[in-house]
DNA sequence: CTGAAAGCGCTTACAG
DNA sequence: CTGAAAGCGCTTACAG
């Protein structure tokens, strides 16, 4: 049984429901005694009181819910910083988190109408029929981009990582470029922003168009790719992420090819097994807590109605220099 | 405004909200007749009625939540997986999951008696009290541990990680027995459980007790790590993950002592860069897929009733074996 | 086969 | 300063 209602502590310390509701929202604008106060907080407690949050909801037309919508891709470790960032923010005020599942095939709309949540939070863009029908609801929308209509903050971030990672090379002097992308289709959208960033920097360099090859996590595939890059007389590769690094070094190495000098190579993400690598591998590191912070902070400003449209996503790339270019 | 009501719908259609409810909610054992079920849901449609999930949980005293408590400890990728085939599983029977956070202070039951979910899903136990006090309300509780009061699943299967470990060591022939252990203090209890696997391999196989040192992710403590070790005469080291075997490899390395004759290692996870490593790591792989499956499994039985006490997760530990031993 | 009515637990004008 | 009463939207005995 759920039991202990508020009528139960109204009985119970002798006041109406009013009085206890009052007390305990500590609703503004309403004078009641101190010592009323004690007596209703002491019932509650004693009884072990909970209002019921559908109630409530139901009352007021607002629940305490944050809808958090997971991108269509993997996310992997982000996922857990981002999770316990948003999570640890929303319940210093009381909200929790509820997790809508973009590939479960239940449509988006159908849980937010259902159970209004206060915000919905996404790192993807919502498209703008779901984004109007959610405000008009009155729901606040936090995409990653942070102010409504801006381009996507991650996207932006995305090309950026790029970006960095080409000029590095061509500062290092290792030319022509090489593109390593992943396989693995889910994180295709990441893999193209990341390389249109590395193409923008080869063509304001003057440089030929990087040579892309997609890798698969294998030694046979590893070298195969390493071969090409030779023929094309590649001398520096952008991968999609350190284990795209990793595994080009390995091919490398395979084909007798020394790490820089015969071919360099630059991650993203600097994965504790970056700096143990053979040469130990540069990379670009993320620093998701700050993102994560981010997207907290942007959220909770929603919330608060102060909106922070100008609080632009503060720089979290940094590319950390090793061995390997 | 949330705007159309199953009233709005009974008055569009032409019938008693009754029916409306009747006909939506395909309630068993009614009669109603085909042309108007067609009516109404047409009604329905059309609309773009909702039904208030706050209303129909203050009405039936149950929610279509599922809370999902987050561990103390860093999942890392492994919450990635989990979300996705919990939140998954339970979309498909119109259920969402509701995230808890166990690091936000907030204490677990003041949100599962706000909200009433259907189920709380934990990867650790619940404090007896906790338990309890859920059971009683009617909540189906799934802790890691499939049936109730069995040890733990997970701590079984984090020892039979160091169990593996140590006897691939000793089968292999590389005693005396170290341990290299983590020293993020969240992830202890694992690390401990781990270790114990391994101590009682070697107190079976009459072995001196393994040689624990805790490792930094860095060069230098690695190297430090690896001449303890020589100096114990130690010739194999389980590690408590790949991160922290490669760390050890790169210290040996450094120290000048060939892996795997003069000192094999292995690890757990198998991730990416594993295969990569020279000479590649051994290593446990945990299926963590498996393991989330047969979670998601476990909540949905409890869900249906059926409770699925017998079912053991099925044994998802497997020693790979490549070049460091 | 269908409808009128009660009631889930809360908040909030409105009266006193 | 405090309370009686309405109503949020739904489901479900209960009558017809």
């Amino acid at each position: 049984m759920h039991g202990v209602t508020s009528a139960d502590v109204a009985r119970d310390s002798g006041v109406s429901r009013t009085t206890v509701s009052y007390v305990l929202n500590d609703t503004p604008g309403v004078r009641v005694s101190e010592e009323t106060r004690a007596r209703v907080r002491a019932s509650a407690d004693r009884l072990g009181y909970h209002p019921s949050v559908a109630a409530r909801t139901l009352r007021t037309g607002r629940s305490d819910l944050v809808l958090y919508v997971l991108p269509d891709w993997p996310l992997g470790p982000a996922v857990d910083t981002l999770l316990d960032r948003l999570a640890g923010a929303l319940a210093e005020r009381g909200l929790s988190l509820l997790v809508h599942h973009a590939r479960s095939g239940r449509p988006l709309h159908e849980l937010w109408r259902a159970v209004t949540p206060r915000a919905v939070v996404g790192l993807q863009a919502f498209s703008a029929r779901d984004r109007d029908a959610m405000r008009r609801a009155g729901i606040h929308v936090v995409a990653s981009s942070i102010s409504g209509d801006v381009p996507d903050v991650f996207a932006a971030t995305q090309q950026g990582i790029g970006r960095l990672q080409a000029r590095h090379l061509i500062d290092r002097g290792h030319t022509p470029l090489g593109y390593a992308a992943p396989t693995d289709p889910r994180v295709r959208a990441f893999a193209e922003l990341r390389l249109a960033g590395v193409q923008a920097v080869c063509e304001e360099a003057g440089l030929p168009a990087p040579v892309v090859v997609p890798l698969e996590l294998a030694q046979g595939a590893a070298r195969a790719a390493v071969r090409t890059w030779r023929e094309a007389a590649v001398a520096g590769v952008a991968a999609y992420n350190d284990d795209v690094a990793l595994a080009v070094q390995a091919g490398a190495r395979a084909e007798g090819v020394p790490c820089p000098d015969g071919l360099a190579v630059v991650g993203v993400d600097d994965i504790p097994a970056a700096r143990f690598a053979v040469p130990a591998l540069s990379t670009v590191s993320q620093s998701l807590d700050t993102q994560a912070e981010h997207l907290a902070a942007a959220v909770v400003a929603a919330l608060d109605g102060s909106e922070s449209d100008g609080e632009a996503l503060p720089d979290t790339l940094d590319l950390v220099q090793r061995g390997s270019t």
